[in-house]
DNA sequence: CGCTCGTGAGAACGTGCGTTCTCACGGCCC
DNA sequence: GGGCCGTGAGAACGCACGTTCTCACGAGCG
């Protein structure tokens, strides 16, 4: 039956587009490329995903929740509230240095679609926003204020930017150590 | 005499690229909206930048400069080195707040192209060393440390991203406020 | 005055790609 | 076993767009 593997199918038409989409930007992928690289036929890539659009919006969805479930494990394995926020930054540091790394997919979507798709747009900023709120949510436990957790956002935010632009990892050190000083204030 | 016309062309040429492809990204801008929104013939265009990708490398070229420049003039009027650095982030928070602000032009070209022309990844990552040198500059004048100065980078980094996505100038005033904590503290 | 050469406006060409259609195949129910 | 329906593979369509070509025009020169 056939039925049976549409979850499949699904499943493998998003890997295929995270790794395409995210290794050279969405424009430049076409709906043949995620067929051929899935092996999902493309009228069932069309009964799944109506458009194009769609399977971005799928995309970007799945991987916001998967980020953020892989960011949280690392991070929540510290009981120490207090080492928690300095793992994130190491957690960025390991993401930096993985074969691929391309900076944050949303906000290269956003600098690709943002302009041109509301739906893009929309899913981009919850992403930053649970992204912020798990950042604030660390931040008060740790005895920190929401002003300093925005500004801890704004690091991991650079550096996010700046290790895809330079190619190196460096700057989650840079943003860690600038973190831990500003915890230390507080 | 038509060669008289020659620079002046260009530089519609390039206005209008930028005005577009900063608003709407490059690849949904075609050819011949550069042509109508210049006032620039198609076969002109095509003498000034022999292809789309020439054009584009101009746009991000001449943007560099631009930006700099003004960043450099607003900063640089405060005697008080101590003071340029705050200068910086205020400066970022008018241009956050201008209308039609969509982010850094060169995270979005990146995002967009970085991965298929590495003509426009090299534009991107001069752009981005070139802040981050000028942005060193101010910090060794004003007796901080490099370490310091890549910090900062990362906080303005962030905070254009993130004003860029939320569409809220406030990551300024955030980024404005560490930077001159951890300025304190050296 | 006629010839030439560069120009401007726009048509035309080629290609890439999102989306849909064709058609032969193989299970499933009566 | 025979019709029916969904499937897979791939061709076909339509459009957008980068790039080039056509052609009529007007200035400069012998």
């Amino acid at each position: 039956m056939a039925t049976v593997d549409l979850e499949t199918a699904r499943t493998a038409a998003l890997d295929a587009a995270e790794s395409l989409f995210y290794a050279r930007g969405v424009q430049s992928v076409g709906m043949d490329e995620i067929r051929s690289t899935s092996g999902v036929p493309l009228k069932r890539l069309y009964q799944l995903f109506p458009s194009k659009s769609d399977l971005v919006e799928a995309y970007l969805r799945r991987r916001d929740s998967d980020w953020l479930t892989s960011l949280t494990h690392y991070a929540d394995a510290h009981a120490d509230p207090q080492q928690r926020i300095p793992a994130v930054f190491d957690w960025l540091e390991q993401w930096f240095a993985e074969p691929g790394f391309r900076g944050c997919a949303f906000v290269n979507a956003f600098g690709e679609l943002g302009a041109t798709s509301p739906a893009v747009a929309n899913a981009v900023a919850d992403h930053k926003a649970a992204f912020r709120h798990y950042l604030a949510d660390l931040t008060t436990t740790a005895g920190g204020t929401p002003a300093l957790a925005a500004q801890l956002a704004l690091l991991a935010e650079g550096a996010i930017t700046t290790a895809a632009i330079t190619g190196s990892p460096a700057p989650a050190r840079q943003a860690r150590a600038a973190a831990q000083l500003l915890l230390s204030l507080s």
